[in-house]
DNA sequence: CTGTTAGCGCCTTCAT
DNA sequence: ATGAAGGCGCTAACAG
């Protein structure tokens, strides 16, 4: 490198100096450090990675960049990074699980060193295969190889804690706007709904299940779809806040009042919810922390250290969307 | 590389092959094409970019990665990378000059072959020095040489197209949350407002603006200090969304209905504001067509091509927060 | 302490 | 049409 021929020093003593791998007499020192911030040279981390086999980046894979849902945790991640020296290469996988692949060969091809797989449609059978190329930290699975790790929450248990708290306020009708039937945390929602309600001794009404996609316009849709096969219901559990937001414009047009009419709860906590109107009451996903943690596993696991990392469980907030059943 | 040697030929074969830089015979093709699929090879990046001098990465420079407005810029970009080749890092300055600045070096030094920076606050000549290295396309400036590009959109046009809309309804009280006070895009906003009143024969009364952050809770307290200091409006005008959000809770606990009593404008349009309650009068910026319309500029910068792309203008949308005042 | 040498994986002349 | 050789920028091993 010219920086060495600068300084009248071989290019080996300018990597020394760079990486501090051996002592290096104080004058070539100086020199080199002149030199380096006269020339204002970094090295090329290409030609660092080819030579070492580490890239100093890790690879992340959404379902959707601009999804409020992704982002949070996304935030968890760069936090987590920070100061470590690795970057991240974003790519989403559209919740399409040939894509997903896609786009983790296409990390593979870049030598990332380690993958954080957020969600997807992908068969954990497929996720372990992909393991064996470059450590993976997923969430919404139940992983734990020596370089395939996952983290689940437990969404039976949250969709329970959303219903018992309708049932505690006196409500038995209560409508559930569900995920798609093929995602998995969906279902366990569903489950979950399922439980409170038994457990109440409220017998289960089919047609108080109306599936949605998890987008705004599918709780619309699905809120319109139940007024338009005149159920009665006192109480609606949204699978996530995106419907719920939808939901809730849905009882707006039809000047229902919330909570006042009907009482609204959702699933998430993604940032916006403490400011809808009313505020959301919702079940809090750790999101940030998730994105924290798994970064961290996965810095453990490329350095060859141990896993550890809990992270924390599913909260019910009670914002300003519910109340006792007149 | 061994799929050379498990195909029996010589790599320089392979790599014409892979790159079809050269004719190949039928049955070496063969050979190695069955090779690769075997092996699942897939040439190593680094490597490559290390030879050709070319990363087929670009560099992201956001302020803050998990808010709406960025976010749908980004999806923007990931659409206009689908297809190329090219991978984005992306990574935050947090609306800091320095951290930019550093960020910027770190991509530099990953050898990113061109550079998106989504507003900020580095000047635009430090922008221009580093453009020496790497092509930057940059959104909220005016630049225009080899290798900058900038995206500017009319803030004072679009902040005028607020008020005005305002003002016609029969509003004269407007107050204002504007952005903070050494934000350029704050500033142009601040004088769109402005000329709207006085275009309109209507004085300007400093108690009626009110310096926020763009965050959901200086929009809150804003909106409380306009209260707490007796201010008389009928309208408010809040410098983007976000904000606009935080303004809404506040009427919200005070009793005040919107629009009915006190009619409310934001400015951006971000996704979530056909979702709010009631839906959110706003000056739409077309942030996803920036992001693509930035990525297709830079990748054109990158291949020597000409720069076109013209962003379609700021645009009022009128939904359901403003009304005429009784 | 420091310079020389070799090689990371790939592509691109240059020969053949 | 194809193989051999050299080098992208850097670091690690080996001498000295």
């Amino acid at each position: 490198m010219d920086v060495a021929r600068e300084a009248g020093v071989s290019p080996s003593t300018v990597s020394r100096i760079l990486n501090g791998t051996a002592r290096v007499s104080d004058d070539k020192r100086q020199a080199v450090l002149a030199a380096i911030a006269e020339m204002n040279f970094a090295p090329n981390q290409m030609a660092q990675g080819l030579k070492k086999g580490r890239s100093m980046t890790i690879g992340i894979v959404v379902q959707d960049i601009s999804s409020p849902f992704f982002d949070e945790t996304l935030r968890g991640v760069d936090d987590g990074l920070k100061g470590t020296g690795y970057a991240s290469v974003i790519v989403s996988g559209h919740w399409n699980a040939e894509e997903e692949a896609d786009r983790i060969r296409l990390l593979l091809a870049r030598k990332v060193d380690g993958i954080i797989l957020l969600s997807g449609r992908m068969s954990d059978q497929t996720v372990l295969n992909f393991s064996t190329q470059r450590p993976i930290v997923s969430t919404g699975r139940a992983l734990r190889t020596r370089s395939a790790l996952g983290f689940k929450m437990d969404n039976e248990h949250g969709a329970y804690l959303a219903v018992h708290h309708l049932i505690e306020l006196g409500h038995r009708r209560i409508a559930f706007i569900s995920g798609p039937s093929n995602n998995i945390d969906a279902i366990e929602r569903l489950a979950g709904y399922t439980r409170a309600l038994a457990e109440a001794g409220i017998a289960l009404d089919p047609q108080l299940i109306v599936e949605g996609n998890y987008h705004e316009a599918s709780g619309m849709l699905a809120m319109n779809r139940l007024f338009d096969t005149h159920q009665q219901f006192t109480a609606v559990f949204a699978a996530n806040d995106l419907s719920a937001y939808g939901a809730r414009l849905a009882l707006y047009r039809k000047g229902i009042r919330v909570p006042d009419d009907i009482s609204l709860v959702g699933f998430d906590d993604l940032p916006g919810s403490s400011y809808t109107t009313p505020p959301l009451t919702t079940i809090r996903q750790p999101l940030y922390d998730i994105g924290r943690i798994a970064t961290h596993s996965l810095l453990c696991i490329i350095n060859g250290g141990e896993t550890r990392g809990e992270v924390p469980p599913l909260e019910l907030i009670v914002r300003e969307t519910t109340r006792r059943v007149r």
